[in-house]
DNA sequence: CCCTGATTCGC
DNA sequence: GCGAATCAGG
């Protein structure tokens, strides 16, 4: 895995979001565990872990006993990386080879309308939890004079449930250095995909564009 | 079983 | 640094 700017961007802003590791390991073709493994690394805040918290009141200078519960698992499967690029060779010279998909450019659309079953659609919503669901980094701050109607929640549009396992190597990346919108064009893996690269709003990882169908009011939001 | 996130540890 | 394997709770 290639952890780009953009790919970290992404998982930053995925992940304080709210979305499972699963969820954002979906969206970025990767697995689960990459997106714990990087987030872990990167530092980003811990969510709401489903097991025990182990370090708790860790302190038991009686009970010393070593818990043995790692094993030695022999990491020796099945070198899939090796062959990965056998199968996968470089495609990066089609890609920059053609640049046919403009006019049909087909952003990541919320409703995606029979391209493929996303099972995962609803449980997004439900997954939002209530208490985190509102970074809104782009709205004044309120006074607490607005009781009773719910702040609108924002939803992370789920993208079509594409699993190609691709890398984003050879990928075209911005040219532009600094922000710039990570709002995927086209599918990754296949020849012409890039991102959108427009100067992002502030605080958020895409252009306002983008940004408007990335983040959708659950009311307005209908299946 | 499914899901979740956390941690370990070979690479 | 990376992430599969593993653990562990819901």
């Amino acid at each position: 895995m290639e952890w780009t700017d953009e790919t970290i961007a992404r998982l930053r802003d995925l992940w304080s979001q709210g979305l499972s590791t699963a969820e954002i390991g979906r969206q970025l073709s990767i697995t689960k565990n990459a997106v714990v493994g990087k987030a872990h690394r990167l530092g980003l805040p811990p969510r709401p872990s489903p097991i025990r918290n182990r370090k708790a009141g860790e302190g038991d200078a009686v009970t010393t006993d070593a818990p043995p519960r790692r094993k030695s698992p022999s990491r020796a499967k099945a070198p899939a990386a090796t062959a990965a690029s056998d199968l996968f060779p470089k495609k990066e010279e089609a890609a920059v080879a053609e640049t046919p998909v403009e006019e049909k450019v087909v952003a990541p659309v919320p409703k995606e309308t029979g391209v493929v079953p996303q099972p995962a659609v609803p449980r997004v919503a439900a997954s939002l939890p209530p208490k985190v669901a509102a970074p809104e980094p782009a709205l004044p701050r309120r006074e607490p004079v607005t009781p009773v109607k719910p702040e609108p929640r924002v939803l992370p549009i789920t993208r079509p449930a594409t699993p190609p396992r691709f890398s984003t190597a050879g990928i075209d990346r911005p040219t532009r250095r600094g922000p710039s919108c990570c709002w995927p064009i086209g599918d990754p893996g296949t020849p012409g995909f890039h991102f959108c690269g427009a100067t992002p709003l502030p605080g958020k990882p895409y252009c306002a564009e983008h940004a408007a169908i990335a983040y959708v009011k659950i009311r307005d939001r209908r299946d």
